[in-house]
RNA sequence: CGCGGAGUGGAGCAGCUCGGUAGCUCGUCGGGCUCAUAACCCGAAGGUCGUAGGUUCAAAUCCUGCCUCCGCAACCA
């Protein structure tokens, strides 16, 4: 009888960067599970991987100067390496660069093509010509354009579509029937709501405007757009292909599940789903949508090194302290926060004190009495029962914990035991049982029974941080670690003997952290890295291109929010020539009154637009911020208003 | 009135579906112990459960209004 299957997957990463530590909880989430999972005897399938076409990536080869294919492989080898350093046990890492994905991709194009679900057509909006823009009907203010107000014409652009409308009724009916589809359950009103009920719109998926994808083969001139290249990578990876499959396929397919960030939790909710379905094949069984590990508020991203990457964390703390951090640090549904400060704090509190100490405490006690002998436990009392009825509910409760995915509860059990353990040390206090010699019995008893709960604690451990179970293994010495053998308590036999004590996690010292943790980050990082976050620079231009563009010096005289938008500041400035109202989209960093009085540069000769329904006469110039935000730009008080820059 | 989520002791969360002594971790203070990594164990302080009403014998828990925060959508010339 083989094995029940259980196929896995994160999403793959985007490779235009080197992911920080926020991006690594998922592939450590996912393989926690994958772990979990083959200790309870599914033969399990793993796979991660990067996404590796488009547009920006194009761009920023170019910025580099090497080709997109030099770009990608360097950013993929970063990411693998840091998948590789954090220990996880993905058992395929797939590019979408790679050959046989390619190749499906465009069978899998072309079969939804031959067979109509994809139709060659054309943004069928009405178009602005001066505005360049598509509208659609109800976009349109009185049948002219909401921006300029100027008439529309129809127009076209020529694109692949794929007509997702015939299916909605299917896929609503697919998600009210499998309650268990979208994770978490709040997400799916949220789409249903959001997206599914108003109306699908048809997905454009081809793309003429870059060339860094994998072409149409039967229209060169189109390029496949990422909805089809990236989320296929699940049914490619196992050797799916329309005109005839792996085995791995078939024995894999459908997923159990993905494991994604809640941001795509609409591609494959909505557009995965139908594509499957139009392509004939079973959906995944759950979708879980992951919350996100922010940057505690914005305290860090001030300093603008802000960013925590995972190889430095685990050179500073360890893998398996990076993997627990991560894990337990995280919320269930909403978004967790990192902080130096909370990494030592759980770090100290958790590994260190509470498991690392049990352990160390322990171990040294068996040493000292009874060389390291464990003898059969023949001295039982009332309390005991306690201590194995904690062992045996944490058994139970991640159990029933990682079946929802609840991975920061499920290490909470474990602590749980942990704490119950050392309270049981001092319920029994062996140093006082060693003093007397008619109650080495007993001492034995408790020692046996508490190797026996370190062995638990060990065991549960396994699938987060897997290099720590084994270091705890080898100091109670055995090999006793599979769930099966946690199944009961007391399976330790008789008379066996435990290794040596060695401190598991040295406390941090929080002012030594910081210290180092600046040094490492400082050096060498630094350059390195934030040279691949600069935009690319523009391509050139001639001196008359510049000259185009009149740039002057303007006080703001007033300054209010506009009405119903978030980011809208609506300026009335003094350009020298008279009044100006230009409307940014700053109001989330500047308040009104960070601005009154203050000169500005101005784009002077902007064509006006329309914004919320507010004209625009112009542009202020700001910088774009690491961290998203903008800075304006504020000229010397000195200069009159209206002087022309350049 | 675009959709959705959330507001619980200093911090982070649980409890709310099925109303009935407000719980956990961290931190603080006091005590205990000494096997251990200045660790461990016990105890205490600290909350009118966002706000205003309503239902009820009884509401953190149900209903209504309001305020605030966060996602998504719109919006950043």
């Amino acid at each position: 009888m083989s094995k029940p299957t259980y196929y896995i997957t994160t999403a793959i990463a985007y490779t235009s960067r080197k992911p920080h530590i926020g991006n690594s909880y998922e592939i450590v989430m996912t393989d926690a599970i994958a772990r979990f999972k083959r200790m309870q005897g599914f033969d399990v399938f793993f796979l991660t991987g990067t996404d590796e076409h488009g547009q920006k990536i194009e761009e920023y080869a170019s910025a580099a100067g090497v080709s997109p294919k030099e770009y990608v492989d360097k950013v993929a080898g970063e990411i693998k390496d840091i998948c590789d350093l954090l220990n996880t046990t993905y058992d395929k890492f797939i590019r979408t660069t790679d050959d046989y994905h390619e190749k499906a991709v465009q069978k899998i194009f072309k079969q939804l093509y031959e067979q109509g679900d994809i139709e060659k057509g054309a943004y069928e909006g009405l178009y602005c010509t001066p505005c360049e823009s598509f509208w659609t009907d109800s976009q349109l203010l009185d049948g002219k354009c909401p921006d300029c107000g100027r008439e529309v014409t129809p127009a076209k652009e020529e694109a692949y579509f794929l007509k997702l409308s015939k299916y909605q009724s299917w896929l609503e009916e697919h998600i009210e029937k499998h309650p268990d589809f979208i994770y978490p359950e709040s997400r799916k009103k949220e789409m249903l709501n959001n997206f599914i009920k108003p109306g699908i719109q048809d997905l454009c998926v081809s793309r003429t405007s870059f060339k860094w994808g994998i072409p149409v083969d039967f229209d060169p001139e189109h390029v496949v757009y990422v909805w089809i290249d990236a989320l296929s990578n699940y049914i490619t990876a196992l050797g799916y292909s329309p005109d005839g499959s792996d085995e791995l396929y078939n024995k894999y397919w459908p997923a159990d599940a993905h494991i994604i960030g809640k941001d795509i939790l609409r591609f494959h909710t909505i557009y995965w789903p139908i594509m499957l379905h139009a392509l004939g094949l079973p959906i995944p069984k759950k979708v879980f949508g992951h919350p996100w590990l922010l940057f505690g508020e914005d305290k860090m991203s001030k300093s603008r090194n802000n960013v925590i990457y995972a190889d430095d964390l685990c050179n500073l703390i360890g893998v398996d302290a990076v993997r627990y951090y991560l894990l337990s640090e995280m919320p269930y549904a909403q978004d967790g926060s990192i902080t130096y400060e909370t990494i030592i704090e759980r770090f100290n509190s958790d590994l260190a004190n509470t498991i690392g100490n049990l352990v160390n405490r322990t171990v040294a006690m068996a040493n000292k009495y009874f060389d390291g002998v464990l003898y059969a436990p023949d001295c039982a009392e009332e309390i005991d029962d306690e201590l194995k009825n904690a062992a045996l509910k944490a058994v139970s409760e991640v159990d029933k914990l990682m079946s929802d995915f609840r991975i920061s509860d499920s290490l909470e059990a474990i602590l749980t035991l942990a704490r119950r353990s050392n309270k049981y040390i001092d319920e029994t206090m062996p140093w006082a049982l060693a003093k007397d010699e008619d109650k080495k019995s007993r001492l034995s008893t408790v020692l046996y029974n508490l190797v026996e709960s370190i062995r638990f604690i060990s065991v549960l451990l396994t699938p987060f941080m897997p290099s720590t179970a084994a270091e705890i293994q080898k100091q109670i010495n055995t090999d006793l670690n599979t769930l099966e053998s946690v199944a009961a308590f007391g399976a330790i036999p008789a008379n066996s003997k435990v290794g040596t004590a060695s401190v598991l996690f040295t406390r941090i010292d929080a002012e030594k952290f910081f210290t180092e943790m600046a040094e490492k980050v400082s050096q060498g990082q630094a350059d390195d890295e934030e040279k691949l976050d600069l935009v690319p620079i523009s391509e050139e231009i001639a001196i008359d291109d510049f000259a185009k563009v009149d740039m002057r010096v303007a006080t703001v005289t007033a300054c209010e929010k506009v009405a119903k938008s978030d980011k809208l500041l609506c300026l009335q400035l003094d350009d020298g020539f008279g009044m100006r109202q230009v409307v940014s989209g700053i109001a989330k960093w500047y308040t009104p009154d960070d601005l009154i009085g203050k000169k500005v540069i101005v784009i002077a000769n902007l064509k006006p637009v329309k914004l919320r329904g507010v004209e625009s006469n112009g542009m202020i110039c700001a910088a774009d911020m690491p961290d998203g935000s903008a800075k304006v730009i504020f000229p010397d008080a000195s200069i009159p208003n209206g002087s022309k820059i350049r």
